[in-house]
DNA sequence: TCGATGATTGTTATAATATAACGCATCGAG
DNA sequence: CTCGATGCGTTATATTATAACAATCATCGA
């Protein structure tokens, strides 16, 4: 049997996670990416993006707003609606179709396809980019003469973590 | 290599379709389940079951609720929604996360976990039970120590039919 | 049969999520 | 500079879903 590499441990963070530098390096990548591909990362998205990156939760749009009023008093839900689109256009965050949510992206380099682990005790959304399962999925709708363009798989249960805990 | 039996043909509808047929088959089976479990299928839960089969395309919850007032005129929002909501508890429709709408489940004997395939062009959703792409998820989700409860695996796309005529 | 009980439905209001439409500002190419 | 495209402000509205409480109905034991 194949063993995994070492990078591939949970997708999910653990206590030491690190993360405001976490967010710093996912606004880095994002301005670079932008740049490289003539996309304008202006103040404004870069806020949206950084709100949406306060944790490894999936957040409302409508929460977004809520923060983003404090830095920018006039934001009104067309504001946030604008910069979320122009974010998921280039790859940087992901909608979660079944909480009306959004999260950001852990690997924005490339489009993917990604499949999310959610847990229903803490809130946090962990991305995978598994090719077993995507090959399954496209396997089968090969079979079937289905194009596939686009592919929302969301599990949600149990986290490691809160399984651990029996309660909190 | 294992042979799929006949009855693995393409989830999504042919021209010959007797639809009038499937939604009546599909509210007999409703029927006897419910009567096996002690459930009410009500008049107003049938008449909701009816409209939602109205095709094989999912069906948002106020396009229901239009329909509805034709025979039922003080129909309101949690009317439908409640009815939708004892459908879904006894697995008799599923949600469409992706599409905020509604639509039949094909096999409601027993719980499952399935698939969907949607056209984006004519609006049909084909559900599957596939057990690679469950066992593939299940694995993967396995391996992290995550415990799955819910699985929500929607592929929008092209189907068969829509991809033979290049337009409409 | 009667009435207690829980399930179902009626009704009104509101919450939560998302988009339409229009105008102004800004930026960069030519 | 001027034009055209993009970004953003602003107001209003569309779409999806739920809260809360009253009225009615079904069922079943006393
Ligand atoms: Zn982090
Ligand atoms: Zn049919
Ligand atoms: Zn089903
Ligand atoms: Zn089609």
């Amino acid at each position: 049997m194949v063993r995994s590499r070492a990078s591939a441990v949970t997708p999910f963070q653990t206590a030491s996670h690190d993360h405001d530098n976490c967010v710093e390096t996912a606004l880095d990548r994002a301005a670079q990416l932008c740049a490289a591909r003539g996309a304008r990362l202006t103040e404004l998205r870069r806020q949206v993006l950084r709100l949406v990156w306060g944790g490894h939760e999936p957040v409302g749009a409508y929460a977004v707003l809520e923060s983003l009023k404090r830095s920018h008093p006039g934001a009104a839900p067309p504001t946030v609606y604008r910069a979320l689109d122009f974010l998921i256009e280039h790859g940087l965050i992901h909608r979660i179709e079944s909480l009306n949510a959004y999260v950001g992206c852990s690997r924005p380099e490339r489009p993917h396809v990604s499949q999310f682990l959610i847990c229903g005790k803490c809130g946090a959304a962990a991305e995978l980019d598994d090719p077993a399962i995507a090959r399954a999925v496209l396997r089968r709708a090969a079979e079937l003469g289905f194009v596939v363009e686009q592919q929302t798989i969301e599990l949600s249960g149990l986290c490691p973590r809160c399984r651990a805990r029996p309660d909190a």
